[in-house]
DNA sequence: CCATCTTTGTGCACGCGTTCACAAAGACAT
DNA sequence: ATGTCTTTGTGAACGCGTGCACAAAGATGG
């Protein structure tokens, strides 16, 4: 996962696990398609083949939100997007604002998904004096120094980063001091942030060395007990995979 | 969090859980800051504190590695920066390919992060005639007409997905059929791939709607039990949080 | 009204991940 | 050599998430 919630422990107020919310978008993005399909009914066998999950795990997050099935039948398509939407709080407008427009802040903003949902752009911000007024996707990119401002006057309380690593702390202070209660961090920092601000991260390159673990794993070991995969078409390097303690180039620890 | 590794259930084959490979590389980011700045040895407590976690869990995770640490004094910074890049695979070179070079592509392609550890980005792959030769971070565009060539002649087996949603499963399946056994996926759509292959996802709307859910929260119950943050500084809307079955302006189920 | 068939909702067991707490290991000073 | 002090490595308990399996609910047809 490319991310993750900085540290409640137990305190799901009333009802819906972390693991259920986070799939409920996913759930709800399969039931739109099917909306826009007119399809009345799903079952949660059907649904859940299409968010890719299990039926049971499906089932029972739903039951999280209510009995908002019928049994014989399935789910009514409109009235779960309507539960789920409204649920993830997406039946009203949500300000967000993009900091860092950079390569990275600029897509972001040409990203149709975002207003697909209840999320509007409210403003762009960047500290480069060279780039204030100047629009991006539309919208005039506006000065750090008004940062404040900007998030008072829209009452804006989601704010995404996308300043480099070395910078992000600091935005992230202000937007926290200027109001601000979500964030969306780019950038490839952790993010120190005051109780009650919740902070999720999205980093690419975790996400690649994640990957380069696996596939190294796959190089290696073929004498894996019970793998019905496809252990071929791979192509074995050297002699990768020399064990947890093969040789030791490094310094040593003492 | 904003992806996950699709089913594997139980496959650990030899070791390191699935969540202690997804805290190593936030290791490897804390240990090269200390390594950069030559401080010679970090406690479990330090470093976990730079990587923003527990600092039992941190020496649980390096005892899957290995006993490499010294009681008294701590962690090697060098030797365990080796270690973790060991164990993640970094120290070979990662050749991948982005498919899909529009908006967000581009950033991806000209993303310094990239290089600085093992990955290199061997090829840059669109559909778009028109974008065919040019250049985008230095690298000219390819078309998608080559897609399995350039994949096999560079032994390319991870593969970044940055196309439309409607394009991405037919993408993935060509990557998959050319020899790419790792994805990593933007577009918003689950990708179905045959055992073996790993698929991770970066998704920007779901992101967004797990912090408007919980921003959601915040603003409702003032009751709850024992919460010492700061439930003031909010902007209640009119009267949001209208219980789990308040009204009902949908259609109903049956 | 009854029988049958489909599909939900959930009790239950299991495994993974997290955290506490502490014994043992080793550095360091005397 | 011995004692003290710091910090690791891990045993054990706990909670969360997952998935099986099934009873109950309700639709549908006769
Ligand atoms: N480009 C990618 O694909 C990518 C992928 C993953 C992560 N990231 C991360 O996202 C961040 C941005 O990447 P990028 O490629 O867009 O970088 P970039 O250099 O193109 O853009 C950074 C922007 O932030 C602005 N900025 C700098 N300091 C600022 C401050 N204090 N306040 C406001 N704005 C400030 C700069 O003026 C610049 O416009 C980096 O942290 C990068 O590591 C980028
Ligand atoms: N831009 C963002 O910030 C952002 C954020 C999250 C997710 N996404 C997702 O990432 C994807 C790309 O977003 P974008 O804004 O860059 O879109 P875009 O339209 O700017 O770029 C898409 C590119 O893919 C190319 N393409 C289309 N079909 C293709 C095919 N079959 N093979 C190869 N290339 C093909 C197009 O020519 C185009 O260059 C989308 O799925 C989007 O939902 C984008």
């Amino acid at each position: 996962m490319a991310t993750g919630r900085t540290h409640r422990p137990a305190t799901r107020s009333r009802g819906i696990p972390e693991a259920t919310v986070a799939r409920l978008p996913l759930y709800l993005r399969a039931l739109t398609a099917l909306s826009e399909r007119s399809v009345p009914t799903v079952s949660s066998e059907e649904l859940a083949a299409a968010a890719g999950v299990n039926s049971a795990k499906l089932r029972k997050d739903f039951s999280y939100l209510g009995s908002y099935g019928t049994r014989g039948v399935g789910y009514d398509v409109e009235y779960l997007v309507y539960q789920i939407s409204r649920e993830l709080g997406l039946t009203q407008d949500w300000p967000v604002v993009i900091v860092g427009i950079g390569n990275l802040g600029a897509a972001l903003a040409n990203y149709g998904g975002f207003a697909s949902r209840g999320f509007r752009v409210a403003a762009l911000i960047d500290a480069d004096p060279g780039l204030t007024g100047k629009p991006v996707a539309g919208i005039p990119v506006q000065h750090t120094d008004d940062l404040e401002k900007i998030i008072k006057d829209d009452r804006v309380s989601i704010g995404v980063i996308a300043t480099p690593a070395g910078a992000a702390q600091q935005v992230c202070d202000r937007l926290v001091a200027a109001g601000v209660t979500s964030i969306l961090n780019f950038a490839p920092t952790v993010l120190s942030v005051p109780d009650g601000v919740d902070v999720r991260k999205v980093d690419l390159s975790i996400e690649l060395q994640i990957l380069a673990f696996h596939e190294q794993r796959k190089s290696g070991e073929e004498t894996a007990a019970g793998d019905g995969a496809l252990p071929a078409a791979v192509t074995p390097r050297d002699d990768a995979d020399q064990g947890p303690d093969g040789d030791v180039p490094a310094v040593m620890p003492a």
